[in-house]
DNA sequence: TAAACAATGTTATTCTTTTAACAATAAATA
DNA sequence: TATTTATTGTTAAAAGAATAACATTGTTTA
């Protein structure tokens, strides 16, 4: 399989949570302008993107949900699961530790690590909080090969680095501050505040500076 | 101020952060590659950045710090600073809120909502919590032109109707489903399992199917 | 001071992503 | 059955974003 754009793969992930839905709710056929108007895009680029996949049908009914969900599969998971940890089990790390618990996905929450003694040793939202003194020999162990960072921003680079070394593969980094690692180690950050900002500079660009909002219907 | 590339929006968004960063250290000056270097990109893509948003300067020794931050603040913000309302006060509400909470930011969060009668009327994690019912008013009174959406899947469709027939004008949404608003209305989605189903693409993608994983450094 | 260097600002090019155009064809309808 | 319609699959064009190329100009060094 020829290389898949990045934003495609990003679609795809959410293809796959409405058409499980879709499949919850009975329905086994979807349309490709029913997927672009559940996510507010164009059936062209759902078409496009179920294309590049290699998925297609003679039939005019409508795409097969269950096939696509998975084919869709196929591409974003990994045959065995895969196992994550979550570095750092604060407000953030247990927030995502209990919403991924009793998700039938095929990632797998299966460790926390923190250095508050308060917590090292104790199940917390479903997971097995360890020490990062023990970060290496759990990695290893428990074969994790991607990590959700949660730590204090202070921390961020040490940590990451640590789980570099550890033999981390990929870093989701929810950190306000940006980390380094080395180019085979995949890294995707997310700000909250950059979305926030984001969201609040359109507002502003659409109301034009100059106009009064307004607050009634 | 002709638009701005919505990825250099983003960009300045994580440029200002760290640029205070930089300037609690007592750095005045940063060149452009160590902005660069901060976020593992391009000199070149920084120094566009910068050329966009009209900022130069003569000098060789790099941006003025404080310029640059009060320039990025110019485009970003809005003058008098921005409300927003959290609604769905649970895990991630309140990681949410307690995160925001005490930043000097020009974002505020001022108000959350729920319909949990145990929270409803109650201070958490620093905002106070209105019933569902006062959307509306709430709204209007204290001038909240963005929300931050945390309930669950279930009624996320809902709310986000409720929050637009409220006035609202833009939505941060973090439900793992999609929400439908006018077109008039800014809406962002972010979806956890979407970054994290990306990384975990992308390791599967380097490691290449058939080679092992090592964990061994 | 002159030459080399290092940094910025900007235009041109390349690459990625989205959108448009349209051919093919199953299904629905007259 | 013939015609119209609706839907998919694919190529072509456009738009958006990143990178490269390079001119300009302070600064440093010989
Ligand atoms: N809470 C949010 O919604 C939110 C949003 C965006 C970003 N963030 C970022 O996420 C991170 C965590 O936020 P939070 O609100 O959960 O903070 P928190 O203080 O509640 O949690 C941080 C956790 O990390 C642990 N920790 C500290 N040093 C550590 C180390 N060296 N190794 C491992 N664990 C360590 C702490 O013991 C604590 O349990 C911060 O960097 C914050 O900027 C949080
Ligand atoms: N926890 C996470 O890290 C995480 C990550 C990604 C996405 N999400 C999504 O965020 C949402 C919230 O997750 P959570 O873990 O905080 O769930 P939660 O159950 O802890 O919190 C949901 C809150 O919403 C409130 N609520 C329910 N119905 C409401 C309504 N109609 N109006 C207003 N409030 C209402 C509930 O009382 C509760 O306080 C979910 O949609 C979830 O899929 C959560």
């Amino acid at each position: 399989m020829k290389s898949l754009p990045e934003k495609t793969i990003e679609r795809l992930s959410v293809y796959r949570r409405t058409l499980l839905n879709c499949l919850a709710e009975g329905k086994e056929y979807i349309y490709s302008h029913e997927i672009a108007n559940l996510h507010n895009i164009t059936a062209v680029q759902v078409r496009r993107d179920i294309m590049l996949i290699g998925y297609s049908t003679t039939l005019k009914k409508g795409y097969n949900v269950r096939a696509l969900i998975e084919l869709i599969g196929d591409i974003l998971d990994s045959p065995r699961g895969l196992n994550v940890a979550v570095v750092g089990i604060g407000n953030l790390g247990r927030a995502i530790t209990a919403y991924f618990r009793g998700k039938r996905s095929r990632l797998q929450i299966v460790a926390a690590f923190d250095t508050d003694p308060e917590k090292i040793n104790r199940v917390i939202s479903g997971v097995k909080c360890y020490s990062m003194n023990d970060l290496q020999q759990i990695i290893n162990e428990k074969q994790i090969p991607v990590a959700i960072l949660t730590v204090p921003p202070d921390y961020a680079a040490k940590v990451s680095e640590a789980l570099v070394y550890s033999g981390i593969k990929g870093i989701l980094n929810y950190t306000s501050v940006p980390v380094n690692v080395p180019s085979d180690v995949v890294l995707e950050n997310y700000d909250m505040i950059t979305s926030l900002e984001k969201v609040a500079y359109y507002v502003k660009q659409k109301l034009g500076d100059n106009s009064k909002v307004s607050y009634e219907e």
